[in-house]
Order: C-alpha cells, then structure tokens, then sequence
DNA sequence: TGACATACCATAAAATCCCATTATAACCCA
DNA sequence: TGGGTTATAATGGGATTTTATGGTATGTCA
C-alpha cells in the first residue's frame, strides 16, 4: 500500500518494476480495468507486441484498409483508454486524475501481481473485493465437497 | 482536451509527437476518418511502409501495372484526402476547416492513441463514442463467460 | 492588398529532474 | 539468534525543464 504524493505520483514496487524492465524504456502502460474498479497496467513490451502483430498481419493479408481504416474495435479501444506512465528516476509514476478517479484512488494505492501484469487499486476496494473472491472460491470448493 | 485556437492550431500532445518523429521531417499526414467522425492521423514513416509493403505485394503477384499506373485503391483514394500538416515551432498543427467541420470541431479537440495512429475527435462526439465501445466491450467479455 | 500561412517570442501551468530524508529489508558476525 | 550495520526502497520537496497556449511580426501568393 503506497502513497500517493500530492503530486500524483507513487513508486511502483520495485518488484515490479524489475518484473517489466528488461527494455531500454523504462514505465509502463496503464488503463482502467474492463472487469474490475481498478487501474490495469503491463509493461511496454506487451503494446508493441500487439501493434506489429496486428499490422503484419493486416499487412500480410493485403488488407492495407484495416491499418489505414482502424477497423479492430477492441484493440482501438483499448489504446484510447491506454496511458504511457514513464518512470522517475525513484521508480515512480504520475497516475494521470481520470484513472485515479475511475479507481476510486485518493491517497493511498495498493499494488496487485496478476502474472504479467499488475492493478492498482483504492486499499478499501481492493480488500473488500478481495475478501469476497476468497469467499466466493470456499463456497465453490463447498460445493464440490472439499471441506476447509 | 487541447484547445484549438482562433487561427485553426492545436498542439499535439508532446507524447504523440515523440511517437511519430524518427524521421527529420516533423510533421503528420490526416484525413477524415472514413469509420469515425474524427480525423485519422499518422506519422510519415507510416506512410512510407504502407507504400512499401503495398509495392511488394503487388510485384510479387506480378500486378506491375497497378503499381506502375497506381490504379484506384483504398490507399490511393485516402491520400487523395490527405493533408501533410507541418508542426510549428512549438508543436502545433493548422487544422484545416474540411477536417475540423467534418469532424465536428470547433474550438476543442480530443487526442486518441490507436497504438501507430491517433485520432482527433470533437470531444462530445469522442466521449459518447468512447463510451458505447466500452460498454460493447463489457458486453463482449461478459458473453465470454467473465463475471464483471 | 487581403487572406492566409509561417516564424518568432512570451507566459503560466504542469511534468520531470535532482537531491535529501525516512523507512524497510537484507546481511553479517559475535 | 540478537543486534547492529549496510543496502535498497519509498517519500518529500525545491529547482529546472517541457508543454500548452497566446500573441505579434513577418512572409507569401492569388
């Protein structure tokens, strides 16, 4: 759980930040989560794996109308949602208000691993959002006869 | 949000502009969007590939004609649309009126990343477009079986 | 000349850099 | 294993730089 400065920013663990910084650039790439109250957020990498995939394989299909047009949806959208978050040289990031706002974060931020990527969200959301999953996944396991 | 003055310039964002200029010529190719209503924007390197690559397909189907003759296609018709809009000093580029009434513009304008293009919407149009993507991503998701 | 484009300069706000300080974790050795 | 020592991480704030924006002056061309 990080502060948040009067500034905006917070210092991204270093955990993570080592996790995502095997390329010269040095940030990452956020955006606010399509399934839960918080911000998303991958390193880099993963934006220019999609952009070269997706125009060689537009590029290879010939259907240079797509990479002129924009006519994949989910990726385009996504990309209006995504910030470019670089690093300080603490290994901080500013959090852009509209993403704080859409996760509630005033503050105070939690940092959450999710494999290759990582959330960040308002402490408060998070722990109660988090005590219900575990709660969910009991009564799940109830359900299929695994005692706790 | 940037502001677009009384004489037609808006900056572009210094994010947008570090995207585009490896190359010394500081500057974006726009037309309108032929999906949204927005103005599509590109950096001149993307120009150049498109072009490349549209050479190589066609000689390697041997349509040498077509490319010699640059007989009507979707590239073709979208340059005939094309402005090259030069950044300023400081950044700034001179909509053009067609652009900017064609897409609603008036003294506003929204920047939107779409990974190796962006985009400039009149916000209104932006926000409410934006939003119906959302939610018909959320729709998608949620039909895929993932809870929100 | 007038309409428009371009160059140039000024300013306020915001982002970034840089250094100091505090907190936390890792380590080492008696 | 304790307890001190060092390295690393997190935070705070002032100084500096970059952006975004406005305006004026200069150039160009029909």
């Amino acid at each position: 759980m990080n502060k948040v400065d009067r500034k905006g920013r917070v210092s991204v663990p270093a955990q993570f930040r080592a996790a995502l910084s095997d390329a010269p650039y040095q940030g990452v790439i956020a955006y606010p989560s399509l399934k839960d109250p918080a911000i998303d957020v991958f390193g880099r990498g993963m934006l220019e794996e999609l952009n070269e995939r997706r125009l060689d394989k537009t590029m290879s299909d010939g259907e240079f109308e797509r990479a002129l047009l924009g006519t994949d949806n989910i990726i385009d959208t996504v990309m209006a949602m995504a910030y470019e978050l670089p690093f300080d040289g603490e290994g901080r990031i500013l959090l852009p208000d509209t993403l704080a706002k859409e996760a509630g974060i005033s503050d105070r931020a939690t940092f959450v691993g999710r494999g290759t990527r990582f959330q960040i969200w308002a402490p408060d959301n998070f722990n109660t959002n988090h005590q219900n999953a575990i709660t969910a996944l009991r009564a799940k396991l109830h359900n299929q006869g695994i005692e706790s």
